[in-house]
RNA sequence: AGGCGCGUAGCUCAGGGGGAGAGCGCUACCUUGACACGGUAGAGGUCGGCGGUUCGAAACCGCCCGUGCCUACCA
């Protein structure tokens, strides 16, 4: 024992040396001549912090990129992280406000320079962390959204974009969040249902001869609206289609119109109309060529004086409503209505409210000039690259969510009226004529040219999307639009790896602009992973309270130090005493340190090809109990070897060094083929099997009794064995390393020279092939014979409580010449794992002596009672044996008696049967024998 | 409303036309010279329900029930 590890293994103490040694030696960027095999991170938000959907999805693409940089591809995994516009923005703004000054006062400049201290200092946090994963990304190349490379890319994009006639600025009605004052996408837009009113309101008729009741969650919008629609086919409103009602509040006349939109059944079956505030009365004023009123300021307050668009209404809202918040006003409108006796009925209703993904307030229809990019021309391409097999989705089923929503897409708003974000690259002259520029420089020539004349330009102040740049980023990050090595080698991108909710913000996106741009795909894959949830199945979430940290599953953390970490910064203060108690009472003890292979490997084993992935700490800790074994069962290595000797001299194989070398080979196919098809945990399983079944509990257990000096084994046998430990161990961390970098590496540090073979890292040696180890039948059989004998003692003891010290004195009957033949051939493992001292044989005809039996095929084996045997326990087991296999017997008979499975079942499962049947019977008979024999003690 | 999933041991989940699996938990025994973050032996399941296809269904098909997510929404 030169050099024991300490025990058990402690994770903390090699992790941050073992990256750092990988950094040292520039393992991570691309090498050698491989085929290129590249994956590009998904740009996490800079200024965030990783959380368990990060760390998992690392985990995999780690996997993936640690497989291939072993089996010699040349590897490109590219990190760097994106801006996050709106996000970043909204953070730095309010801790300007803590300081009683806002962005406006401070002016664009400085703003911008404030974000960009606060990004320095504190962005970048989150690739920090995953440095503490393993992450094998390639740092040095390592790049941001707001890089001048990548912001030169997204001005040519867009320029190019702009004079394909694929981008263009219009006035919609958009998503507006008035808390942020800016437009949103469709898709940062989350819709909940809330309880809310349903108000009946009274539009009496311009004649005076009455009225209509129309019913609406948005009694306020009331001031904007153009019209009352009704079904062409209502029979109770047919006389009314093309007069006018009464406004109320306004006063106005507006038309009654009929539109197929309408549901009859619903409510009145008569709608208010106001395009400016609603999506749909939007579609239905561009039918009807309405005019359209917008009541709102940016920030939702009511306006003075309404604004009307195409059409040439002019329209003043009651003084006492001017400047009121949405819904201040919303109240006062109802007043009022109630004033006048036009608000016929309240009554409670369930609806759909849409609120902004970031700043949680509800999102308000609004009328807006906005840029957009046309969609339609770049999704028929994309949607025929999958169509046509050009893109792979893993798992295939997604492919129907991705082609949903491309079927439906709509043109993209990619303006946002922020100030952090790549500033749209256009002009506009003093008439309002737009100059789409690289620079201001060649926006001024374009301008002179126009005008005749030089003339001052104003630019445009909205930047773009974050998910603009984005989209670009498998380009982008190459050099593009430079036509660098590094994109003509590495694009398209081997696979994309990445969760069901960014098929839409993303996904399409990039597949998109990289046919637009490359003229070829994105990427050949897109693996579509689950999403990460908490014990109880709930999304983690900061507002939930039950987000985990997977550096604290690493590391342990005290269970104070997570209450406050949960409890801290939230947006609802109110919820801190509920999430510290559930806190305290799932977490009592705080969370033990697992180390980062323990977790890498939960994550592996957790990536079954479901949506939701329900995370369990147990089973993290069991991993960390499988880290543990791995490094005693090296320990065990290690310590028979004799350093430096195992290469040399004269190798003999025993069965269980045939044997194991057979299990690894299976065990490579297995994994080999699970992570080519994303089983990631599959491939875990296969391992955790491996070495824990195969390897701990019976290969170290076999090898034992070869290397004790008093069994007689050849000494080029024990080499062999001692050998065989450590060179099935070597290969299977290689097999391992990709799922657990650590752990292999340091263990594979110590093993790898004993064999004499080295290398700087087990990160650069080479994956296990498949060669040799050619399946070894014989040694196969030999073993799974020594196993069931084996099972059958142990079975005895345990039923028998007989100690494990104690020595058992075996008698075997019956079986076959082989039976007899492996029985004295691999007698030196029976007696060490059965704990046998005496084995002898009985000959068919002889009695045996009163004994527990157990049968390995036709094999009696018996264990006299001697003292030993507990008649009744042996007495209940033989009856519960007996029944098993009666109820075998009745299924098997059955079935055989069915003529129809005779002649319709294939001929081996009939035999198979057979066979079962003959086996079953022989078994009852050996039982109901020994039952007898009982009988007479 | 449409789409996509899921329902298998107490829990978390694999599997998938021919004898029900893993991990954790549970029970009993064991500090056996790698490992108690361990070992050995056990207990535990009408594979959501009902039909159909089939010689044979937990698996394939249909319907139903329960449950989750996504998309679109009725003012």
């Amino acid at each position: 024992m030169s050099d024991p590890l300490d025990r058990p293994f402690s994770p903390a103490d090699i992790e941050h040396e073992c990256y750092q040694q990988w950094l040292d030696l520039d393992v991570f960027p691309p090498h050698g001549h491989g085929d290129p095999y590249c994956i590009m991170l998904p740009p996490p938000n800079v200024t965030g912090t990783l959380h368990m959907g990060h760390a998992f999805q690392d985990t995999l693409m780690d996997i993936l990129v640690r497989t291939m940089r072993m089996r010699g591809r040349r590897v490109l995994w590219q990190p760097g992280t994106d801006h996050a516009g709106i996000a970043t923005q909204m953070l730095v703004e309010r801790q300007i406000a803590q300081e009683n000054t806002d962005r406006h006062s401070l002016g664009r400049a400085a703003f911008l320079d404030r974000i960009w201290q606060w990004q320095k200092q504190s962005g970048g946090q989150i690739t920090q962390q995953m440095r503490r994963l393993g992450a094998s990304c390639d740092w040095s190349r390592e790049r941001f959204t707001l890089d001048s490379g990548l912001s030169h890319a997204v001005t040519e994009v867009f320029v190019r974009l702009y004079e394909q006639n694929l981008i263009y600025r219009g006035k919609r009605l958009v998503n507006w969040d008035p808390v942020l004052r800016t437009a949103v996408s469709d898709l940062e837009v989350l819709s909940e249902e809330e309880s809310g009113h349903l108000w009946h309101i009274r539009y009496p008729l311009s004649d005076g001869s009455g009225g209509i009741v129309v019913a609406t969650t948005r009694p306020e919008t009331l001031l904007g609206d153009v019209a009352i629609a009704v079904h062409p086919g209502d029979s109770r409103y047919q006389s009314l289609i093309g007069t006018t009602v009464r406004l109320p509040i306004i006063n106005q006349d507006i038309p009654v119109i009929a539109d197929e939109y309408v549901d009859p059944e619903f409510g009145s079956g008569c709608v208010k109309i106001t395009p400016a505030h609603d999506f749909n009365d939007y579609q239905i004023g561009q039918r009807h060529h309405l005019p359209m009123v917008n009541i709102f300021s940016p920030d939702a307050h009511i306006l003075a004086e309404a604004e009307c668009h195409a059409g040439t209404l002019s329209r003043s809202i009651p003084e006492a409503l001017h400047g009121m918040e949405r819904y201040v006003a919303r109240k006062a409108v109802l007043a009022m209505l109630k004033d006048q006796g036009l608000l016929v009925r309240t009554e409670e209703h369930r609806l759909m409210v849409p609120r902004g993904d970031r700043s949680q307030t509800v999102i308000e229809p609004y009328l807006t000039d906005q840029w957009y990019v046309r969609t339609g021309p770049l999704a028929e391409p994309a949607m025929a690259a999958v169509r046509e097999g050009r893109i792979r989705f893993v798992p295939e089923n997604w492919s129907k969510t991705y082609f949903d929503w491309m079927e439906r897409i709509e043109d993209w708003c990619i303006s946002r009226q922020l100030w952090w974000g790549h500033q749209i690259p256009a002009w506009y002259g003093p008439d309002g004529k737009i100059f789409v520029a690289r620079h201001e420089d060649e926006a001024q020539v374009q301008a002179s040219r126009h005008y005749g004349m030089p003339v001052s330009l104003q630019r445009d102040p909205d930047v773009l999307d974050t998910w603009f740049s984005s989209a670009l980023w498998p380009f982008t990050t190459l050099g593009w639009p430079e036509k660098t090595p590094e994109l003509a080698e590495f694009y398209p991108t081997s696979v994309l790896v990445t969760g069901f909710d960014i098929i839409f913000f993303w996904v399409a996106r990039m597949i998109m602009m990289g046919l637009r741009f490359m003229g070829e795909v994105p990427f050949r894959e897109v693996y579509v992973h689950g999403l990460v949830r908490d014990s109880e199945g709930q999304k983690m979430s900061k507002s939930k309270g039950n987000v985990l940290d997977p550096l604290d599953l690493v590391d342990g953390i005290e269970a104070e130090a997570l209450v406050q970490k949960r409890t801290s910064g939230l947006m609802q203060p109110k919820m801190a005493d509920k999430i510290a108690r559930d806190t305290r009472k799932e977490f009592p003890d705080g969370i033990p340190s697992f180390g980062t292979d323990a977790l890498r490997f939960g994550f592996a084993a957790l990536a079954t090809q479901g949506r939701d992935i329900t995370f369990d700490l147990k089973r993290i800790e069991g991993y960390r109990n499988f880290c543990n074994k791995l490094w005693n069962a090296a320990r065990f290595a290690l310590m028979q070897a004799a350093p430096g000797a195992e290469s040399d001299g004269e190798h003999l194989l025993l069965p269980p060094e045939r044997w194991i070398t057979g299990r690894l080979q299976a065990c490579k196919a297995s994994v080999s083929r699970a992570i080519e098809q994303y089983r990631f945990a599959d491939a875990a399983q296969a391992l955790y099997q491996f070495f824990w079944n195969d390897y701990c509990d019976w290969y170290i257990e076999l090898a034992k009794p070869v290397l004790r000096s008093e069994n007689g084994f050849s000494e080029a046998e024990q080499r062999g064995t001692r050998h065989t430990l450590l060179a099935i161990l070597e290969e299977g961390l290689r097999l391992l390393h990709p799922i657990m970098p650590f752990i292999t590496e340091i263990l594979w540090q110590r093993i790898a020279p004993v064999l004499g073979r080295s290398g700087p890292s087990i990160a650069l040696a080479p994956y296990p092939g498949m060669n040799g180890g050619v399946a070894d039948n014989v040694a196969d059989a030999d073993i799974e014979w020594l196993m069931a004998v084996v099972k059958a003692l142990r079975s005895v003891r345990g039923e028998m409580d007989i100690p494990a010290g104690r020595t058992l004195a075996v008698l075997l009957q019956a079986g076959t010449a082989s039976d007899r033949e492996r029985s004295e051939r691999l007698e030196n493992w029976l007696f060490a794992l059965g704990r046998v001292e005496k084995l002898g044989w009985l000959e068919h005809a002889v009695e045996p002596p009163p004994a527990a039996m157990q049968l390995v095929g036709e094999m009696r084996i018996f264990v006299p009672l001697a003292g030993l045997i507990n008649v009744e326990a042996e007495r209940a087991r033989l009856g519960k044996e007996e029944q098993r296999l009666r109820a075998d017997l009745g299924k098997i008979r059955t079935k055989l008696a069915q003529e129809s499975f005779r002649t319709r079942a294939p001929a081996e499962v009939v035999a198979k049967e057979e066979a079962q049947l003959l086996e079953t019977e022989q078994a009852l008979a050996q039982i109901a024998d020994q039952q007898r024999r009982l009988l007479s003690l």
